[in-house]
Parts: C-alpha cells; sequence; structure tokens
DNA sequence: TTGCCCATGTAATTTGTTACATGATTTA
DNA sequence: TAAATCATGTAACAAATTACATGGGCAA
C-alpha cells in the first residue's frame, strides 16, 4: 500500500471518529490543559447531563487515539521515568476536525434513549401495580435529585464567558430534568387511571381480558 | 477474595442480564409466538420510542441465550434439515423472572440519554452561529417526522386489551416527543439571543419565533 | 498507619454493530 | 422472472465496561 493510501484511510477513519472521541476533544477545546483523570471528573460534573460520560479508562484510550491522529498532544510535568501526570492539549488541527464535526447537520443521528423505567412500565402486564407505580415514583425521587446537580453545574458555569455554550446545555438540561418530571407525573396519573377503572367517558370496563393473539406490528 | 465470594459474584452476575436480554424477551411476554425476524420489526416500530432496537443479529444472540437459559422455548416450522422459520416463545420461568426484573424498583438506573444535537450545542465556540442553528432546526424536523410515527404506533396499539401497557410507554412517548419539541425551540431562542446580543437584562427580547406550535397533541 | 483521593494504565470480557452468506416466498 | 421482503445465521470488528496493578500525596 502507497503511503498516500495509507494516508487515505487514515483520514477516512479520522472522520468516522466515534461520537465519543469527540465529545472527549471537545472537553478539551475549552481553555487549559487537563489530565484525564480531571477530564472524567468534569465529564461526570456535566457532559453527562445532556450526553453520557465514559469510562475512565475509555478517556485515557480515547486521549491516546486523538494524540495518534494529532487532534490533541501532551506533556509530562515531572521526570521522564516516573508515571505521573500528563497533560492534553487540542491542536489546531483537532480543533479544526471537531469544529468540522460539530456543524455537520446531516451527521447528527436522533438522540438515544435507553429509559429503563419505560421499560418497566411497557412491561406492565407482568407487575404488581403498586411496584409498578413505586418504580415510577422512585424515578422521580431520582429526578429530583438529578434536577439539583443540574442546577449546581449551571451555577457553576454562568459567569464564565468561555463557558457560556456548555451554560446553554446545561439550561437544555434544566428544562429536560423539569419536563421528565412533568412527564413521569403524568405517567403515574396514568397508571393510577388504569388501576382505578378507567373513568366514565365510552366503553370503560376495568379492561383484564386475556384478549387473544396479537399479530404484532 | 474468597472463592465463596467469587461464586457469590458470578451468580449475581449470572442474574444481572443486560436490559437488553430482558427487553428481547419482553417482546416474547406478549401473546402469541413470534421469529426474531418479526421481534426486529416490532422493536423497530415501537420499543425504539423509549428503549432502542437492537440491531437483528443481537436479538438473535439473545434469543439463543434465553432459550439456553431456559426463559424461551422455540420450535420450527418445516423439515428438519432446512433453515426455515424458528418460533419463539416465553417460558414460565422466563416469565417469573422477567416480572421480577420489571418490578425491581432498585435496579432501574436513571435513564441514558445521548443527545448529539445538545453535544454539538456544547461545543458551540467552535460552530458559525448560522450552521449551529441549522442544526437544531434539523432536529426540530426530525422530531416531527419521529412524532408522526410514534403516533401511528400509538393508534396501532389502542383497543387492543394486551397492549395496554405499551400503549401507556408510547403515550408517554407522545408526549416526550412533544416535550423535546419544546425544548429544542426554547434552545434556539437561546441560541438567538446569544447572536443578536444578551437583551438589556430586563427581559422581552425579539426572539423571532419559528411560527410553528410545538405542543401538539 | 490507615484510608482516601489523585493518577495512569493493562487485560479480560461483554455488548453491540456491520458485512457477508444463504435461500425461501411473495409481488410487480 | 426480477425484485423485494422474509428469514436465519456467522464472522469480523468496534465500543465500552469491569477488574486489576501500581504508586504518590495527604489527612484523620
Amino acid at each position: 500500500m502507497t503511503s498516500s493510501q495509507i494516508r487515505k484511510k487514515q483520514e477516512a477513519r479520522a472522520r468516522e471518529l466515534p461520537a465519543t472521541a469527540w465529545a472527549v476533544l471537545g472537553l478539551l477545546s475549552f481553555p487549559g490543559e487537563r489530565t484525564g483523570y480531571e477530564l472524567k471528573k468534569w465529564a461526570d460534573a456535566s457532559l453527562r447531563f445532556f450526553y453520557w460520560s465514559p469510562a475512565i479508562s475509555q478517556i485515557y484510550a480515547e486521549l491516546r487515539r486523538l494524540e495518534g491522529l494529532g487532534y490533541a498532544d501532551s506533556r509530562r510535568s515531572g521526570p521522564e521515568e516516573v508515571r505521573t501526570k500528563r497533560r492534553y492539549a487540542i491542536t489546531d488541527a483537532g480543533r479544526a476536525a471537531l469544529a468540522d464535526w460539530a456543524s455537520d447537520t446531516a451527521e447528527a443521528g436522533p438522540p438515544v434513549l435507553k429509559h429503563g423505567v419505560l421499560l418497566r412500565v411497557w412491561l406492565g402486564h407482568l407487575a404488581d401495580p403498586a411496584r409498578l407505580r413505586a418504580v415510577v415514583a422512585d424515578h422521580i425521587a431520582r429526578t429530583r435529585e438529578e434536577l439539583a446537580e443540574v442546577r449546581e453545574a449551571r451555577t457553576r458555569a454562568a459567569d464564565t464567558p468561555a463557558w457560556t455554550y456548555p451554560e446553554l446545555a446545561l439550561r437544555w438540561s434544566e428544562r429536560h430534568h423539569e419536563a421528565e418530571l412533568t412527564l413521569a407525573e403524568a405517567l403515574l396519573a396514568d397508571l393510577d387511571e388504569l388501576a382505578d377503572g378507567p373513568p366514565p367517558a365510552g366503553g370503560g370496563a376495568p379492561r383484564q381480558g386475556t384478549g387473544d393473539a396479537p399479530t404484532g406490528g
């Protein structure tokens, strides 16, 4: 294989980086040099509210990949032999590639949602109504706690000019958590209505029939 | 660690199937026998709105695992030698295990959200404002289309007694998509406000709306 | 001096995807 | 009769987690 072919392949691979790699590079795109460890804490404290916080081992792996691609570079503090802090910074090439990725309208797929609570509601026919209700109620309580954390994170982000956009994202997250609460309350009400037997309007007997063989789909 | 501790850990791991396995078993928990192929189509048409639709190859793999655990069984239609339809059904053990999992309050972790659009907004300092706006506008358009699909799925689920809970989950999904639209419109407004220059502290910025009413239904 | 936080990394494993191979049945 | 759809599966690979190994610095 010629070196130009190799280069092309590397470019193609670089373009198709998983979103996680861009997220890590994104963390580096804000002012300052950071260690993998710091990146992980930052992701836990804010990225995770609207995206997700990778495992620390994955962050280290992504940092190595980004450095291999020339999108980031690193330097050690302390003597060479010792395994000590390694601080990463984004390169100009990295910033350019990231900017490119971030404004690519087509590439942004639909948001991925895996809602374990809803999965359980969906399976409601198997569960005791009271326990199902408890699953949703617990979710509400946890969401309230999360909401408090989002607000805290947003407060930290506010008034730092470089963090205007992160603050926007956190503002969205705050509203999103508020909406999640509203949705969960409505779900609880729907569940209660089912349990009490559907109210007057129309045909409502306490619908409990076996009702055979829906074909699926 | 003692060998008994190790044994306990292994047992715990065996009990803790990934949520995907439970989701597939859940698909089987509704009346009727189904092929892997049918399961995939069903997941595409409704599960994916609040959870996620696994790749067909993974569905086949999960079905084999579930059968190995005695949670499902299968039979072929057609002569033995030929590779033909294999229909799966849930077993009593499977139903019991699934019911157990579904009503376990503690086990239901927080919902997982990976929002590529928000990741891009978070990186707004790197992007051209107009293109960033386009990313969000595109997201709104796509969400509207998805909302229509959710409504369609919900209509299909309604009035089938065995699908009461799936219908509840889809009702939640519908509201969730509506909320997603509202949130995205608000985000667009925030973005515009940033671009126009922040307004004089008091409040009422111009913020041109999209003209569309977000909260249908 | 024990335990926690900082800090980096490897290894094993699991989870999940895409690409490919195969062939039957239905529909235009 | 060509195509799409139904249907199952394998193989290769990518993504991501958990468990483990290592060690410095600091505080109760």
